[in-house]
DNA sequence: CGAGTTCTTGACTCGCCTCAATTTGAGTGG
DNA sequence: CCACTCAAATTGAGGCGAGTCAAGAACTCG
């Protein structure tokens, strides 16, 4: 009962700036308000390794993810680096009530913004419910996932991490890529360094790099390059991993 | 810049159902919507170690929980429970678009609900842009806690993960109980077993036991008996536990 | 092609887990 | 009120998985 998620509404309003329906902040809101968004957007480039924002800054923008990959990240007192999301094309990054970011977003790859000035857009936020109601919509996602990851952290060994990363990045490539999605095998670049991998698993370099090799040898997967990977079964990776969703 | 969070708001619209403004649905909401609400509102007791829900049923209730806490858990295709959240005293229960629940919700103590049945909630929802307003300020602020949580989880020694951990529960028992808060002394009951805290944290009762042990040797902490926990000093406690916020 | 970075691999250490034995504490009935 | 019982918590010994430190191989980019 109660209302269903719309997973699957025809692709009306298919604008420039939102071509996957069902991440994007712009997905199913009406065309004027579309226009009002586009009045205020403003694009921006973030070259790899550079800082989108940071902890404690003001928060003075919002921004949908054109193309690229964010790492979103938190830092111990101790100094240790640990990455609590990673945001993928079409995602909406940095939305709070709050004046001041709780964590920092760097640019995994280059990165192409589509910015929204926090003042204007809270108005347009005030003004129409849908929008409103869509980064509700969106939050809820990130708490989900948020979750998901915590239950790894929490419970599973480093092969598993290892291996429930990969899968989750497989399953994001043949979504975003144009892949034949009879196909099983799935191909993708690596976003993201050794260390970085390290980072998001709360592993270390030399651990994540141990366990890829198993992967390897285990057959799950195999690569190309150290950043090239192809994965003949998600499926497979997935139970390696012991995933339920 | 842009909106700030309202923290001190005059507690003007304080009811039978409100009477932590800062963390319930109902703070700051018209009257006539409350009373909306409490038309709808059924009240349940759930004892402890009972299921509240289960991962996978179908949603037909969000609830505020009235006293007691309330443990958010999911769980491992190997089987085992890691704890995602710990809902204390007047916040909100369950709140998903979905139409089944994520994760499971077991009463740590007894727990008393006030219980929206989801299709009249969901219909003040839509009726009610504050409404609305105020579940997406309730998810953020969920959000916030469960990163902090990842880091932990991700970046934490044993040590630093059960003083973290007893830090933010002795900052709650502050807020809720009636402390003099001039005091810095905090003493509060655990409302969690050895075997659940380990579940929080990711680690073995054993390992939660003996950081237990170490911390009272450091005199971080006194137990008067294995569930009630007096801190001299949490400022301390959370230096322990290499906490920023 | 060469220089610097990134990745892999190895040897060793340490922290947390596992298994097991007490100890403590709460509840019950004599 | 005091033994008895059972569950919960503490403590100990030993093993294993992930971290640390270090060397070498493989990429990347000028």
């Amino acid at each position: 009962m109660c209302i269903r998620k719309e997973c699957s509404q025809p692709p009306s309003t298919k604008s420039e700036t939102c071509r996957f329906p069902d991440r994007g902040i712009c997905s199913g809101l009406a065309t004027d308000l579309l226009e009002r968004l586009n009045a205020i957007v403003r694009r921006r480039i973030v070259p790899a390794d550079q800082y989108i924002f940071k902890h404690g800054e003001e928060v003075n923008s919002f921004a949908t993810l054109a193309s690229g990959v964010v790492k979103l990240t938190k830092t111990t007192a101790a100094g240790e680096r640990q990455v609590i999301a990673l945001m993928y094309s079409q995602e909406f990054l940095g939305y709070t009530f709050g004046d001041h970011h709780h964590f920092s977003a760097v640019a995994a790859t280059t990165a192409e913004l589509r910015s929204y000035p926090c003042q204007p857009f809270r108005r347009l936020q005030a003004q129409f419910p849908q929008l409103e109601r869509r980064i509700l919509e969106l939050s809820l996602r990130d708490l989900d996932i948020c979750r998901e990851w915590t239950l790894m952290l929490g419970r599973k060994s480093s092969h598993e991490r290892v291996a429930g990363l990969f899968s989750i990045m497989a399953r994001r490539a043949r979504e975003s890529g144009s892949m034949p999605s009879g196909h099983n095998e799935v191909q993708f670049r690596l976003p993201l360094a050794r260390a970085e991998l390290a980072d998001c698993l709360g592993l270390t370099l030399e651990t994540v790099s141990r366990n890829i090799t198993r992967l390897k040898r285990e057959g799950m997967i195999e690569l190309r390059t150290s950043r090239e990977i192809i994965v003949p079964s998600i499926a497979l990776l997935g139970a390696a991993a012991k995933m339920d969703s």
